[in-house]
DNA sequence: TGTACATCAGTGAACGCGCGTTCACTGATGTAC
DNA sequence: TGTACATCAGTGAACGCGCGTTCACTGATGTAC
């Protein structure tokens, strides 16, 4: 039965969202079609009536997720505020919510270009918003700074999250992390 | 027809040889077993005859994949030589063949305990090798410094890897972090 | 050393399964008059 | 505003395909005597 189209829109919209939150969990490829459109009430068939294919679907959802960060980035005042937020044990246990980076670069290296598009341009504005915390925004190598700031941050999340439930190491990795790429920081607190 | 059995160990080495390869290339559900046996010149059915699983023979190969990394990095003898071979473009341009972290590591967060276990004593090692090559090895903050560059290391890669080819922002991290890592090292080639 | 038999690495068909995708169908919504 | 018809979001069976895994089979190698 037709639906309106203001429902039919919000619908489509609730599925991009849950795409973004499964291919951080799961993967991209982990990720099905039936499984996604199932997680949002939905039967497999008419996955087809909003995209044009499950690629079509990865580019938006990986978007959206990206999107979400740069808001979430927003509350983050201060560097120390984003990287402790970054590399938290929530944010490693939450890889769904979390940055898309740490959860999906190995597999985007494998993707289309279209993916991989949308993925070095989430993490430009990353870049970005790391850059604009820094001590001196206007330092010539602040990019190059926010570059490694971003790359650390990455790496540790990733690694951390590879780690076997018994394992120290995991939390070692955050937290040496953590410290590195807050020192010299005045903003952060000295606790 | 069967095979002597030193025939039969050589095949399994190959096979393990390849995996170890083919899963940094394609990741570990990229590869399949049938591609996996052909790519060694076999077909599928012999797999079974050599590992109870896919999953056991990811765990194997995946330690071949690291013990070959202890080996290559034998050949760093400096901080220098190890920083600027780990981010080099021919390295970003041949996973099959480099660390297997930047390639698996958001896939391993979604492996089997025993996987998981392999993947984190290869970065305990890693780690141990960098901080050997400290400027001060006997430094107390010895391994907190290793955990950090390699978490810049393998953070710089990963994301490199995932750039589009027109992006120039790939090679940006790369050399950020080469320079990063090794800022303050005396080994380093001034150049 | 020679013979008889057991072993087992590799083959290729077959298994059930889940994948992405297609399609005929339904019926309430959207639209033209 | 009411009527007649077109649209199309969602349904669920079906498609071909590749996946990991199993299994009966082959025949040279390994082994016991």
């Amino acid at each position: 039965m037709r639906i309106t189209d203001a429902q039919a829109q919000e619908n489509r919209r609730r599925v991009v969202s849950k795409a973004s939150r499964l291919i951080r969990e799961q993967g991209i490829n982990g990720m099905s079609v039936t499984g996604l459109m199932q997680a949002v009430g939905f039967t497999h068939g008419g996955f087809y009536n909003h995209f044009a294919s499950k690629d079509a679907l990865t580019v938006e959802a990986l978007e959206y997720a990206f999107r979400r960060m740069d808001v979430e980035r927003e509350e983050s005042k201060t560097l120390a505020d984003l990287v402790s937020d970054y590399l938290s044990t929530s944010a490693r246990d939450t890889p769904g919510a979390s940055c898309p980076a740490p959860a999906l670069a190995s597999e985007v290296a494998r993707q289309p270009e279209a993916v991989k598009q949308v993925f070095a341009d989430g993490i430009d504005r990353f870049i970005d918003a790391v850059a604009s915390r820094l001590p001196d925004p206007s330092s010539r190598n602040n990019r190059d700074e926010a570059m490694n700031l971003v790359c650390q941050m990455v790496g540790a999340l990733t690694l951390a999250r590879a780690m076997p439930t018994t394992s120290a190491l995991g939390d070692d990795l955050l937290s040496a992390a953590t410290a590195d790429c807050l020192k010299g920081d005045t903003t952060a607190a000295s606790d």
